[in-house]
DNA sequence: TTGTAATCCCAGTATTCCGATAGGAATTCT
DNA sequence: AGAATTCCTATCGGAATACTGGGATTACAA
């Protein structure tokens, strides 16, 4: 009986979603002088479920991050060089939010909203990963993929 | 029909436990000096549900980050001065884990472990997050909180 | 024009976890 | 004895995650 403070769905989280679609883009990134990719394929190299994935891809590109065309050799392919991609715009479609900690606007408990403790410590930590995510684009995730791939 | 890749509850989460349990370790460090503070009065202070309270509270036990005494005139107090406690400590046993995604132990996708180029993404992020809950105390929130308070 | 390979769309399902509630047993003081 | 506490265990609704399935639509190619 007390008010319940629900799952306001802004926690901070990276799931198998955003783990998922960023291996995507990763393939993508790979693939980008090659022209398109079917979603097949990305889902047999790295297996992710297909349809799954399409959902995911769908996301990806109502962000514009990637365009498709569909029948025979139609497939997807980045909208932009792997360079000008960061993480933060790829994981923002699939995890809806970050890291916000949403205390600004929670109504009831932090109507002493401006007043709380605790929120500069989550813009804090929302920040400090952001300049992380951004400052990782796919052509330096690709790079090291290939480093990896080298060495033994 | 594929290998279901698992809800493995490690993903990279703050939500109400952890405000909850950071509300209450507030409070009890606002107490200190004044002994013990029953569950009661947290829940009442910080509008928080007396039962979830109390699973927090036994987590945050669990944990030694407080103690407790039954019966009338108890209440928890903190087992150490609230300068000596951050924010990591009080978070991790709330949040299970806090910045991990998995990745070194996640036995099928990931048999390329060591080879994900992910993986130093996710550790830099782990890390400054980390930095920051490390370097803020309950001492730290408290004054903040006494400034908000006197400020309009 | 027929077949095939793709994307797209929409609906449904199992599982898990979060947030919360309930009842009562055990303990400690007055 | 009685009141105020913590402690323990069990349960529950709801929401989100992580899928699955069935097609409809589009594009190319033989």
């Amino acid at each position: 009986m007390v008010a319940r403070a629900a799952w306001n769905g802004d926690p901070m989280r990276i799931s198998t979603k955003g783990r998922y679609g960023t291996r995507a883009m990763v393939a993508l990134a790979a693939a980008y002088e090659q022209g398109r990719m079917p979603a097949g394929r990305i889902a047999q190299e790295q297996a992710i479920p297909l349809k799954y994935l399409e959902s995911l891809l769908s996301s990806l590109k109502a962000a514009r991050l990637v365009q498709s065309r569909r029948g025979q050799g139609g497939g997807y392919r980045l909208t932009r060089p792997p360079a000008e991609i960061n993480l933060a715009e790829v994981l923002a479609p699939l995890e809806d939010a970050l890291v916000i900690v949403h205390c600004t606007e929670e109504g009831d408990r932090c109507r002493r909203s401006g007043r709380c403790c605790m929120q500069e410590v989550w813009k804090d930590i929302k920040q400090a990963v952001d300049s992380i995510l951004c400052r990782t684009t796919l052509a330096d995730l690709l790079r090291r993929q290939d480093e990896l791939e080298k060495a033994p």
